[in-house]
DNA sequence: GTCTATACGAGGATAGAC
DNA sequence: GTCTATCCTCGTATAGAC
């Protein structure tokens, strides 16, 4: 964890001169969140990793400490490339939106964050269940936040009227979230547009399945 | 999958007399998805679950030919109990229910399969992503019928008019199961019971977030 | 920093006794 | 049918040269 620092930070943000090994740790997240979104933790070995970031296997211990300390790197940076994602959107909202615009908002930002930002964004959804307890939950405290996020955004449309005040929000919360992660399961490009995708099921979510009752 | 067969299907339905080896088998397959359900399709070695099952590593060649064989064979029987039990509570619906009623008890059935039935049923559903891609292929198929039901609750329901019919169903679908498969991502027993849980769910999906409109 | 070579352990799979 | 013993492959990790 301690090794985390920079790239997977700085990706995102301003990216100065960096030192050769910086450059080359980028690389091997990058080459890393590759493989793993492909083969799942189980089949990734390091040679394929290191294959494709044009290196030898032992070449990357000079930057990470071990397999385990790679999955989690990539994972860190996959989840917190998605919540800066949603929360950038929401930011260009500006204060005029109301609650449901900026839920819709959320919703089609992090699908789309999922289905078509970097590997490392669906990586880490995808591995999440399968990498060591004691990794997942340093993740899950890291999550922490960005699910105040949601609940944030779901109790302000609660209050406003927008949602009924019957349902649970945490169960509210873990459907939107579960439909919009498991498209790591099912999507695949010929599915259609992300950008269609994440409309729609925003639409969906949002507006309901009943049709409206006409104005009376 | 030749070795499939008698176990996996017998084990909900009529119970004869078995054979040593068919209640050995039986015994191995729930152990194995216990294993499984747990530690992922990684962290599952062959003596885990032999020890669970009460013998050793090498006697599980006698009844599965490889750790693939055995691995696919508990997802098999997983999905098969999932779709078998939602397809029983629709039965016993009976012809007057609504195809909302349907769906509301389809969606109940599922998460309910998931949450509460036995491990093979959340193994099939937590491995999908994690086992290999010929395996995943034979699963995919045997999802189909089951899937070709989803598409006809949905498809009824819309027929019915009651879902509006400007929305694409093959999302809703996705949206539906998503949310109602990553509740294996999250779901441990002090987050309440698996019936209140399926219940909240249900309601949620099929009654949708937006407050009902007073009957003017 | 990256390479090559190798040590090492783990776990899947097989053989043969009982 | 199940056990014990063992083989063998594979992949992580380390050491040391360049």
């Amino acid at each position: 964890m301690s090794k985390l620092g920079s790239n997977a930070v700085r990706a995102s943000g301003e990216d100065r001169t960096q030192t050769k090994a910086e450059l080359t740790r980028g690389r091997i997240l990058e080459a890393a969140a590759k493989v793993f979104r492909t083969r799942g933790f189980v089949g990734s070995r390091l040679t394929d990793i290191a294959a494709e970031a044009g290196l030898q296997a032992g070449s990357l211990y000079y930057h990470f400490a071990s397999r385990e300390a790679l999955v989690e790197a990539v994972m860190w940076a996959g989840q917190l490339r998605t919540e800066a994602q949603v929360r950038r959107c929401l930011g260009a909202l500006g204060p005029a939106a109301t609650p449901m615009q900026r839920l819709h908002t959320a919703v089609e930002a992090h699908l789309l964050a999922v289905l078509s930002s970097t590997d490392a964004n669906s990586a880490s959804i995808k591995m999440i269940g399968q990498v060591p307890s004691d990794i997942r939950e340093r993740l899950l405290v890291g999550q922490r936040a960005y699910g105040d996020l949601w609940r944030g955004l779901l109790t302000d449309a609660q209050d406003a009227g927008d949602i009924r005040d019957d349902v649970n929000l945490s169960i509210v919360r873990m459907a939107i979230i579960g439909a919009l992660n498991w498209s790591v399961e099912w999507y695949h490009a010929d599915k259609g547009h992300p950008e269609k995708i994440a409309a729609d099921m925003a639409a969906v979510m949002i507006d309901g399945l009943r049709p409206r009752r006409p104005a009376c």
